[in-house]
DNA sequence: TAAGGCGTATTATAGACAGCATGTC
DNA sequence: CTATAATACGCCTTA
């Protein structure tokens, strides 16, 4: 079928004008979708799923409605927002909404598609439930990840409520193979299209006692095993990605793959953000091999992603990040550790990460032939590779039973009006996953307990079996914090403000993940729980003090790297911290102008702090755009401690400051003068910004 | 006496979303 | 519950 008899002409202009015809199961699932059908396409990855959407969104707009893709991280929300610009040909309007690039939920009306994740689209469902009538169409992206523990009943939650409130809008569900799709489909209303296509076709093997059994047949390796397939790989042209399963692993593999390659570029031509990477990853890079975990900053991760991306390296090891995040391919994959520890025990991790893994096998138009290894040590792991590879799927279970998201959701129920009586409460669930595969009535207990403690805490109040969100719950639940994470927020606010104390309570939240505890943490955290006259020496307190500790070197300019050094973790987990810490002491800010005014401008000014990662003195200064936190400070220590100062402040010796060029020494001149001038007409300098 | 082998005890173990603000090529 | 690899440590053997 070709394009053109499914779509209006105008469509081609997305596509070059080329009317090519669709693959069988793009054709299979339009047509579903033109009829009004609800559609679970489940296909493997890089086989054309976004033109389906690409369709059904333009038909979607001709029919003057709006289209809503919901993808699970924000990397993946960023490309795909790249992708959909391309819309903009056929008239449309596109937008994004996560964490920092945000429009106001209002504003949504000026856009005909948004891209955001499952949080957002959640917090935004119940910011404001009749926004759901302006969409016709809705994207559910990796829609197996309801399964994920910490966010898939975010997804859920959007997918019942869109059941629950708007059944007319169409959904697509894009998932990876799972077992119970027909179950899913049951729960949507939806009818499935199910294929192996793929764009580059996958070859599979398992290392195993050096050899490599591949089709049922036996090739010796010899005793470098894995390493010969990585070596083939690069000599022949391809790039390598090599999964493993902890970060010291993954460290360690790349220097054992330093001592046997050398795929040598020339560090120098590359021109290389030194800064940004440490004498490990040069020395890798230099051999054509990098590594790659959470643990890397930002900066650091994206320096090596585009390194790899033009070819500069060969092989990258990594751990999940990099099969989760960013489409990032790789000719060949290998997957060297099929167990991780989690909750206590080691366990073979899911077929779905497995297949998501050897996703990343093999480049589109560059890959004739995508290769997929497994390696394993022994035999009971060679039975679990086997299985990998025959297909033997797990089903997508709903993790919405915890007694925590009950509570988290119910209270967002009440606040949005979407439920004002029990009996609401319960047909809302009806309608989740959850209660296909469970019976729902089992969790009448845990809904009355959620109850009594949301009604118990002030965050709701109940007459005449009518429930009402009290302010405390309207604004926990629009800062889409746990409620008791604003109970604990509030606890703090009861003490007297001490930065340390305060840092210590927002470390406390369960929307914090402190830092892991080790045994030599004991005395220095020790010595901060008597300071500050905590008397809690429970692992818990210790660990939430040890986060707190280092959220304060943080805001007292100390280096991220020294840091990260003297406690022995990744820029990036600091990195990760502190951003949780920036949304949790805004909402401590926020919780501090309902009942503790008088603390709002300190607690203002902490969030800035976070923030950035700066004392108090420069917090007018980072106010400027590029002036971040290393360089307020050279300006504030070279005397330029206010705007004012600035405003009136020469070129030259600004320029010659460490780290100013005279270009953007006079960008600063011209942003101070220009707000100095504001400020003298009446606006308010208080005001902040950010970046 | 120092170095090295070996068995046993101890330790550590992946990732990442949410709040708000303003008018963009 | 059903792990496992790296490291630390103590003990013994050997050059």
């Amino acid at each position: 079928m070709k394009l053109t008899s499914i779509v209006p002409a105008d469509f081609l202009k997305l596509t070059d004008n080329n009317d090519f015809s669709l693959y069988k199961h793009q054709e299979e699932a339009v047509q579903k979708l033109i009829s009004g059908k609800n559609v679970i396409v489940s296909v493997p990855t890089a086989s054309g799923k976004t033109l389906i959407a690409y369709i059904e969104i333009y038909k979607t707009f001709l029919k003057r409605k709006k289209s809503l893709y919901i993808v699970p991280l924000r990397s993946l929300a960023m490309e795909k927002y790249q992708e959909l610009l391309n819309l903009r040909s056929l008239g449309m309007r596109v937008t994004i909404s996560i964490g920092d690039y945000d429009i106001p939920p209002s504003f949504v009306r000026n856009y005909d598609v948004i891209v955001c994740t499952s949080e957002r689209a959640d917090s935004m469902i119940h910011r404001d439930p009749d926004i759901l009538n302006e969409f016709g169409f809705v994207i559910l992206d990796e829609i197996h990840t309801i399964s994920d523990e910490s966010r898939g009943p975010k997804l859920e939650t959007v997918i019942s409520s869109i059941l629950y409130l708007n059944p007319d809008i169409i959904l697509l569900g894009l998932s990876a193979t799972v077992s119970n799709i027909k179950e899913m489909a049951m729960w949507m209303n939806a009818e499935t299209v199910i294929s192996d296509f793929r764009a580059v076709p996958l070859e599979t093997g398992i290392v195993y006692r050096h050899s490599l059994i591949r089709d049922g047949k036996k090739e010796f390796l010899g005793n470098k095993d894995e390493l010969v397939l990585i070596e083939n790989s690069v000599n022949d042209g391809g790039q390598c990605i090599v999964f493993r399963n902890s970060r010291r692993n993954v460290e360690k593999y790349a220097e054992l793959l330093k001592n046997n390659f050398d795929f040598g570029t020339n560090i120098e031509d590359l021109e290389l953000p030194l800064e940004n990477l440490n004498d490990k990853m040069i020395d890798l890079i230099s051999h054509g091999i990098a590594y790659h975990h959470a643990g890397l900053s930002n900066e650091q991760r994206g320096t090596i992603e585009e390194l790899f991306k033009k070819g500069h390296i060969k092989i990258i090891v990594a751990t999940p990040t990099l099969a989760a995040g960013v489409n990032l391919p790789a000719r060949t994959v290998i997957i060297r550790d099929i167990t991780r520890y989690s909750d206590g025990y080691s366990k073979p991790i899911s077929n779905i990460e497995v297949q998501q893994m050897l996703g990343r096998a093999g480049r589109p138009k560059y890959d004739k032939i995508g290769y997929g290894y497994i390696t394993v040590s022994s035999e009971s792991m060679l039975k679990v590779a086997q299985n990998y590879l025959n297909g033997d799927l797990e089903p997508v279970i709903s993790k919405m039973d915890s007694n925590s998201l009950i509570r988290f959701n119910i209270l967002s129920l009440i606040s949005s009006g979407m439920a004002r009586k029990y009996d609401d409460i319960l047909n809302f669930y009806k309608k989740t996953l959850l209660a296909i595969q469970n019976d729902i009535e089992d969790y009448s207990l845990a809904f009355d307990g959620a109850i009594y403690f949301l009604k118990e805490n002030g965050f709701i109040s109940e007459e005449n079996d009518i429930y009402k969100v009290e302010p405390f719950g309207k604004i926990t639940s629009e800062l889409y914090i746990d409620p008791v994470t604003a109970l604990i927020l509030s606890e703090c606010l009861n003490h007297e403000y001490s930065e340390p104390l305060y840092l210590y309570y927002i470390s406390k939240t369960p929307d914090m993940i402190p830092f892991n505890f080790r045994e030599y943490d004991y005395e220095y955290v020790e010595n901060f729980l008597d300071k500050y006259n905590i008397n809690d020496f429970s692992e818990e307190s210790m660990r939430a003090a040890k986060t707190a500790i280092i959220l304060q070197e943080w805001i007292n300019e100390v280096p991220i790297n020294t840091i990260a050094e003297s406690f022995d973790i990744g820029p990036g987990d600091i990195q990760a911290k502190v951003s949780s810490a920036d949304w949790i002491s805004y909402s401590l800010y926020r919780l501090s102008t309902m009942n503790k005014k008088e603390y709002s401008g300190q607690l203002f000014h902490l969030n800035i702090r976070i923030k950035e990662g700066i004392k108090e003195d420069i917090i007018k200064l980072i106010e400027i755009p590029g002036v971040g936190r290393v360089r307020a400070r050279r300006l504030f220590d070279n005397g330029y401690t206010t705007i004012e100062k600035l405003a009136s402040a020469k070129m030259e010796d600004i320029g010659n400051i460490f780290g100013f060029s005279n270009k953007l020494a006079l960008e600063i001149i011209q942003y101070a003068d220009k707000i100095t001038k504001q400020y003298y007409k009446g606006n308010n300098l208080d005001s902040y910004s950010g970046r």
